[in-house]
DNA sequence: ACCTCCACGCAG
DNA sequence: TGCGTGGAGGTA
């Protein structure tokens, strides 16, 4: 019948045309006529039918000169949905994005719109009551779900059952009986909203300068970047609550990205003791119903202050006041499936378009950030010192050329009796090793075979803990055989290097006793098990903690107090420019997980280059060294932020195709002395999936529109086709 | 004659 | 992106 209805507005005089951006891979807006005694303007959500079904679109423009060609080919816009119209500052931040990164508005588009559609009207959700005697049989859990429900409340019927331990099957023979009444629950009041003065902390004499510019910078409520720059354990989090607090005060909203979302259930519950509530949750593992739920309190401006991972920026507020970008140094901000685009730096570009404040915060800034701090493009607000008196970490290098560990370990000696020493003291040891699995490699002992991936150029790593041999690329993983494939020798596979399985291995059997926990995604099956496994930790269940970068992020473990970096070398040398930059962020945030408390923290590093520039800095402590001598390597070679990238990745099926592709294309690439085309060359993963890579990268100098570049060379450059695929990722941070 | 797979092109 | 189309190739 709604069909019907459409059909006749159609016939009837339509009262214009709009253009509408509708989700799919496309740039380009679509023209649909505007029903008789239908509004629109640009923003507003609506269905539109998109060849054979029905999509959530958004009107872009209002249209008063259509293509007369497609005179005859318009439809109807179907319906305009009660939803606040997405405003003009994030309609031009989908046309910003999309036009740097070179992805389809639409596909932009869509990450603004994911409410989760055609979620019906809210489910009543059931409660009971106590309101008659109990009955004459009264079993023990019938008198517990009576205890519950005793003060003559009405209760959520999952609760009250959960919380008295009973079955849903007690509660309906106590209703049987006529002891219990089940009524519908009212609907769920609005969650009270964040309390900007529920808690105010008592700050330091030299937090407090740092509080008065983040409140100063909320007030004032213009766009302005600062950078809140201050070691794990300064107070960072705290600091640059005062400036939500003010945009709470001001009536606006406020975002908080983090890199990581699995990791921020410690940050709730510090959220809640300053505001009184949590804040609102946005990320991919919302259930639709929640997604939809608080979709519909961001955009209708009910949520003020949302906490989520990149996907978050794209969200509809109806009035965003503040964006803090937690961890800014972390490249977990970078997406790098299908539109690639840096959460960080689309950050700054969203805050500038609605001109309000955005806060960078990071213990070890990117490189970028450093530098337009050091420029005065961002301003710095520095918290110099651990709070509560605590001390940095003090750290040395362990010289494994000098101090081996024993054949097939990996702790060296002078480790071992740290740890040892630790454990006695009651104290958390961690050891970090970035690298998953049982062992990186697993090769033949009589033939020499190694174990490689069938579809990638990659060797399969072995996960124990699984019994597979697994790529690390494609996801294919295999039983870990006992003879070998290529010479039918029984039992002669060795695993070569440590991964984090191994390791605890290592330590079950030097440190007979201790408990070991292991920290690496691919043993973590969802956000709950993660976060009951850091509790775990945090309340000092735990005496020796292996993990991977997951356990470098964001938590907070008061007894550790000793880290051990098993291999400090492992980021450095893989040929990517940003190798030093990582290294150093991610080793000093690991190392900053120790002694956050009592401040007698200690790192040791395994290196084997002790005097490499990162590892001086780290065990001097000195970042200004680290920094000086990083932006003196990325000026001279004209790396970002000193020059542009934008990597061309082409991929096919089979290896010629995509050479000769990138080949042709790179013969066509525009002329201009400010970039430099390097490549086609193999890429550094040459194939993952089967499928056949070759990369091109575009260097140019700073301030050049690389976008544009890109644009025209790949109008003019040969067509994609057939399985041959074109990535383009422009301030590309993997050069995998 | 019928089914399944997949590459292709298009959507207003 | 997601979906209908049509041709290829396999099966009964």
């Amino acid at each position: 019948m709604d069909h019907i209805t459409r059909q006749t507005s159609s016939s009837a005089a339509a009262t214009g045309v709009v253009d509408v951006l509708v989700p799919v891979a496309l740039n380009q807006a679509y023209s649909y006529r505007v029903p008789r005694g239908m509004e629109l303007k640009p923003g507003d959500v609506v269905a539109v039918p998109l060849g054979p079904r029905e999509v959530v679109a958004v009107v872009w423009a209002e249209n008063a000169n259509p293509d007369p060609r497609l005179h005859n080919r318009l439809k109807d816009v179907g319906e305009k949905l009660d939803v606040p119209a997405l405003t003009g500052e994030l309609r031009s931040l989908v046309d910003w994005v999309a036009n740097y990164t070179l992805s389809a508005r639409g596909m932009v588009l869509r990450m603004t719109l994911r409410m989760g559609e055609n979620l019906g009207p809210e489910r009543v959700r059931m409660g009971v009551r106590l309101i008659g005697e109990a009955p004459k049989r009264l079993t023990p859990a019938r008198r517990r779900l009576i205890g519950v429900v005793s003060d003559g409340l009405l209760h959520g019927k999952s609760e009250a059952a959960k919380e008295a331990g009973v079955s849903a099957g007690v509660i309906d023979g106590l209703v049987d009986e006529g002891t219990l009444t089940v009524e519908p629950m009212p609907r769920p009041s609005a969650p009270p909203a964040p309390d900007p003065s529920h808690a105010q902390p008592e700050f330091s004499r030299q937090q407090r300068s740092a509080v008065d510019a983040m409140r100063a910078l909320a007030a004032n409520g213009s766009f302005h970047v600062a950078l809140l720059d201050g070691v794990t354990g300064s107070g960072k989090t705290e600091v640059y609550f005062e400036a939500i607090a003010e945009t709470i005060r001001r009536g606006r909203q406020s975002l908080i990205l983090m890199p990581e979302i699995a990791l921020t259930g410690q940050f709730l519950d510090r959220f809640a003791q300053r505001f009184g509530v949590p804040p609102l949750e946005w990320h991919s593992a919302l259930t639709p119903r929640t997604r939809a739920r608080n979709w519909a309190a961001i955009s209708a401006g009910e949520a003020p202050v949302v906490v989520g991972a990149r996907s978050a920026l794209f969200m509809p507020y109806a009035s965003l006041g503040l964006i803090v970008v937690d961890e800014e140094h972390d490249q977990a901000y970078k997406q790098d499936d299908g539109a690639h685009y840096h959460a960080r730096d689309m950050a700054v570009v969203r805050a500038h378009l609605a001109k309000i404040p955005i806060i960078l915060a990071s213990a070890t800034p990117s490189v970028e950030t450093e530098v337009n701090a050091r420029k005065g493009r961002y301003q710095r607000v520095v918290l110099p010192s651990r709070f509560g008196g605590a001390h940095m970490p003090h750290i040395e290098a362990i010289d494994l050329r000098r101090e081996q560990p024993s054949r097939g370990r990996f702790i060296s000696p002078r480790l071992t009796a740290e740890i040892k020493a630790a454990v006695e003291r009651r104290e958390q040891a961690l050891l970090f090793l970035n690298r998953r699995g049982y062992a990186p490699l697993t090769l033949c002992r009589a033939c020499g075979h190694r174990f490689a991936c069938t579809i990638c150029d990659a060797w399969l790593v072995d996960h124990r803990f699984r019994q597979r041999l697994v790529c690390h690329h494609c996801g294919f993983s295999m039983p870990r055989p006992h003879v070998c494939p290529n010479c039918a020798a029984e039992e002669s596979l060795v695993a070569v290097g440590p991964g984090v399985e191994r390791l605890q291995e290592e330590a079950a059997s030097v440190f007979p006793g201790a408990r070991t926990m292991v920290l690496s995604s691919d043993l973590i099956t969802s956000i709950e098990t993660m976060r009951s496994e850091l509790n775990e930790i945090a309340e000092g269940r735990v005496d020796i903690i292996i993990g991977t970068q997951l356990v470098a992020k964001g938590h907070h473990f008061p007894r550790l107090n000793l880290v051990g970096v098993i291999d400090a070398d492992l980021g450095l040398g893989n040929g990517d420019p940003r190798a030093a930059e990582r290294t150093w962020q991610l080793l000093n945030q690991v190392i900053g997980r120790a002694g956050r408390d009592q401040g007698r923290g200690v790192g040791y590093l395994q290196t084997h280059q002790p005097e490499h520039p990162v590892m001086k800095a780290l065990i001097a402590c000195d970042r200004e060294a680290f920094y000086a001598s990083e932006i003196e390597a990325r000026e001279r070679t004209l790396y970002p932020p000193f020059g542009r990238l934008a990597s061309l990745i082409i991929s096919a099926g089979d290896r010629p195709t995509a050479e000769g592709f990138a080949r042709k294309l790179a013969a066509l690439a525009p002329r201009d002395e400010r970039v430099q085309l390097l490549g086609p060359a193999e890429a550094p993963l040459a194939v993952i999936k089967g499928r056949y890579r070759f990369r091109l990268l575009l260097k140019s100098v700073r301030g050049f529109d690389l976008s544009e570049y890109l644009r025209q060379w790949l109008a003019a450059g040969p067509k994609t086709k057939g399985n041959l695929k074109l990535e383009v990722d422009v301030d590309p941070q993997s050069f995998l």
